[in-house]
DNA sequence: ACAAACCGACTGAGCACTCGGTAACCTCTG
DNA sequence: CAGAGGTTACCGAGTGCTCAGTCGGTTTGT
């Protein structure tokens, strides 16, 4: 009736189901959604391709619950703690950031890069996942937009920065950090978002001008 | 006798390949390199297949051929006039971002971006291929970074930012402005540039501590 | 006994790549 | 200058492989 389907069911299946989606997390950071063949996933995750189709009754199906996971778990990153963080918004990502290399596979690969870098590759532009990726992009955009904006009219930030624009800076840097971080793991992330936070928080405050 | 056999031959048959290169460029970008096959490129660009084949002995061998294009486009882009720009280099990459939207669709997705994160997907990280990549990315990281530290001895750039860390930072904002583009051609790019840039030279210059 | 949670074997489409041609052009020779 | 021979630049028809998805089963928990 309803357009998604409750399988009504509940068990241990659904830790199967969660078992997919880690693997295929892996693989598609590794070598994107196009890159990953279905029997690959379910080799790993230790079903047959046919019990992984049991539960995602297609790939895209499985790549959108990949989405899923992974806009919750940027929701979580960039919101999840306190209210409206102002500029302090730069200091939440290098935090995270510097946590990139241990948490290396697992849940890597988790604010926009993922998306934009490694599923977007698979999608083509008329599919109901492209359109949930650019959606997500363009309100991560606004949603950073937002932020930055009350910060100017708390006054914490100089008014002379046009808070659209700096939004998309900042997502651009990430996901470019993070683009960077997937060619090669060996780049230090946390330094470079460390001096990048330091330095934008001192560019974005309404500083004196003792210097 | 030398590793890379010259077919000894030119004609209209250059002109052909370098057709095929063309198309090839556009398609990847917009579906990426696994999500374009030979035969698209091969229609659009008015050849068989077979035709096309002759020309690439394979889809690597055309893949490296696009590669090589942007490399040397990249190259044109960032150091190809003047001599060492210094912290110029920041308004350098604006100057070119302001002219992605007219180019859209032909010489466009060039620095970086195109490679890592459209090329890059392609390639399971055992090939030559993959090794290109990341390659060009250090080089071109390396080559920012030196660019910035000789702007430090000329006393041109302030000494408390570390060149590496910046360059990687620089870097990462040109792929993430690109994938952007790619998932959304509306962005503002060329805003997002200018606003960047003019912030940058400001705090990289070693200004007079007059605000 | 009924559904959930799987499995093995199959199917059909898409793909990179091969094979055996053909037409145009150049070059050397009688 | 004819024309034989070679090379370049293609083409159409395959071929074998990979992969997403199907079908008909079996087991297990309730």
């Amino acid at each position: 009736m309803s357009p998604a389907q409750k399988p009504k069911t509940s068990a241990k299946g659904l830790e199967t189901r969660d078992r997919i989606v880690d693997v295929a997390v892996r693989f598609i950071a590794r070598n994107g959604a196009r890159g990953t063949s279905l029997a690959d996933i379910a080799a790993e995750a230790g079903v047959s391709q046919t019990g992984l189709l049991y539960h995602f009754r297609s790939k895209e199906a499985l790549l959108n619950a990949v989405m899923d996971r992974h806009l919750a778990f940027s929701e979580q990153w960039l919101w999840g703690e306190g209210p409206d963080p102002g500029i302090k918004i730069v200091d939440i990502i290098a935090k995270h950031m510097a946590s990139w290399p241990s948490q290396h596979d697992s849940k890597v690969a988790s604010l926009l890069g993922m998306n934009t870098v490694v599923l977007g590759e698979n999608v083509s532009p008329d599919t109901e996942l492209h359109q949930r990726l650019v959606d997500g992009y363009r309100t991560t955009i606004d949603r950073v937009t937002a932020t930055l904006r009350s910060a100017q009219e708390r006054g914490e930030m100089r008014e002379d920065i046009d808070p659209q624009l700096k939004a998309m800076e900042i997502i651009a840097f990430c996901s470019g950090i993070e683009a960077a971080w997937l060619v090669d793991p060996n780049i230090p992330v946390a330094a470079a978002a460390a001096q990048w936070a330091a330095q934008q928080t001192r560019q974005l405050a309404t500083g004196p001008a003792t210097s």
